[in-house]
This record gives C-alpha cells, structure tokens and sequence, in this order.
DNA sequence: TGTTGATATGCCTTGACAGGCATATGCCTC
DNA sequence: GAGGCATATGCCTGTCAAGGCATATCAACA
C-alpha cells in the first residue's frame, strides 16, 4: 500500500494522466479516451495513484471524478531540493571563471 | 538501454548511492561498505546509473571513481515545471483569499 | 608471469507489476 | 425493480528487474 512516489512516477501511463490532470479535473472516460487505454488499465492506475496520495476522486452521479493533489510532488520536489544545490553552485563556479576571464 | 529517469530513480537503493555520490566521488568499495549491499549488486546499480547518464566514472588504478552527473535530475526538476505552476498558482490564490479576509 | 585486490558480468531464481478479459458494483432512469 | 451506463475488481499470463552466487576482467606488484 502507498506505494513509494518514484514507483508510481515510473509507470508512463500515470504520468501522462497526471499530465492530464494537471490541466482540470476528468473523468475516467474523459481519460480512457483522451489515453487510447483500456478502461480496467486506467481504473488500476488511479488506484495506484489514488492510494498513494496523487489524486482524489469525488463521485458525481454514474461518473468518479478525479483530480490531482500535488502534494506528492512536491515531496518530490523536496527530495530534488539537495541535488539543485548541486548545479547552482555549478553556476556559481562557472560565473566566477568567467569573472576571472574577462580580468 | 538508457532507461526512462523515472524508473532509474524507483529503485530506493540507487538513490541512495546518489545520495552518497552528492557529497562527492566515491569508489564501488566505498559504496559497497557504506550501503551495505553487495558488491555485484552495487556494480549493477552502477551500471544502470551510468548509462542513464546519472553518473560518470573515471579509472583510478584497480578503482572505479564514480561522480554524480546533474543533468538527469535536471530532467526531472524540468518535468516537474509545469506542475510546480499548480501550487504557486494555489499560493497565489491563498494569498488573495487572505488579503480579502483582512478587509 | 603468477598472485592479489577491485570491479564487472553471467546465469538463475524469485517477486512485482501491467494488461487483457470477464465480471462485479453502484447509481440513475423508466 | 429491471435495465443500462460508468467504474472497479479478480483472475490469469507474460515480462522485466533485483539479488545471490560464481566467475571473468583488469590493473598493480612481487
């Protein structure tokens, strides 16, 4: 269960729903079609997506809308936050060559 | 061969060597002693880290130095872009909410 | 050149999904 | 409450990746 946020990152159907969602929320059928995917393939993914804390889903009617919750990513966010430090510093370092170069 | 970002990263023990490899170069042996995972299981992970371009590695007599490459994970903060709009834009509107509330 | 140390690779087994299909569940309308 | 949409779930199968172990490679050194 809550399936690690990389994991559920890895599977490029999910990414694409999230891509998806990122523009509103959809229905399923709204994303079966727009994914050419099977509609059983979709439901199993935003459970996936569901459990580990991507999406909600309220009912309306016959229809389960769902709707991205960013929080995840911005754990990913956060994990990324260390490494940023990496290539600012980079740039930090090639700002301070080409300081010395043009003395 | 050069296997998707997103699946690289799932794997919780190759993040660890990136991690390690943050503050700086480190031999397999070093990683090796320091993950406590077997050396073929680290040389694998390697493996997969270099030719996704996560990592570089240069020969120091019987070592191998590896060194962290930033630009996949740049790859990643660059997808994470349009989704980081999503909750600036939230902020932004918390904000608005806020300000509304003080009148 | 034989030996040792550092690392990579091959083979094998096991476990974790992903997708397809059939089917169950839930809700709405008549 | 029967039938019809919309969605979820179960079962099955194929695929792929990870780890263990043995072993190959390769550099240094005696």
């Amino acid at each position: 269960m809550t399936a690690d946020v990389f994991t559920v990152l890895a599977e490029p159907t999910r990414r694409r729903i999230l891509d998806h969602l990122r523009l509103g929320e959809r229905s399923v059928g709204d994303l079966v079609d727009t994914l050419g995917v099977s509609q059983p393939a979709v439901s199993k993914h935003l459970r996936v997506l569901r459990e580990s804390g991507f999406v909600t889903c309220r009912t309306a009617a016959q229809q389960r809308i769902y709707r991205i919750d960013v929080r995840p990513l911005r754990a990913v966010d956060g994990w990324l936050d260390p490494y940023r430090q990496l290539w600012t510093r980079h740039l930090d370092a090639l700002e301070r060559h080409l300081d010395s170069q043009e003395q």
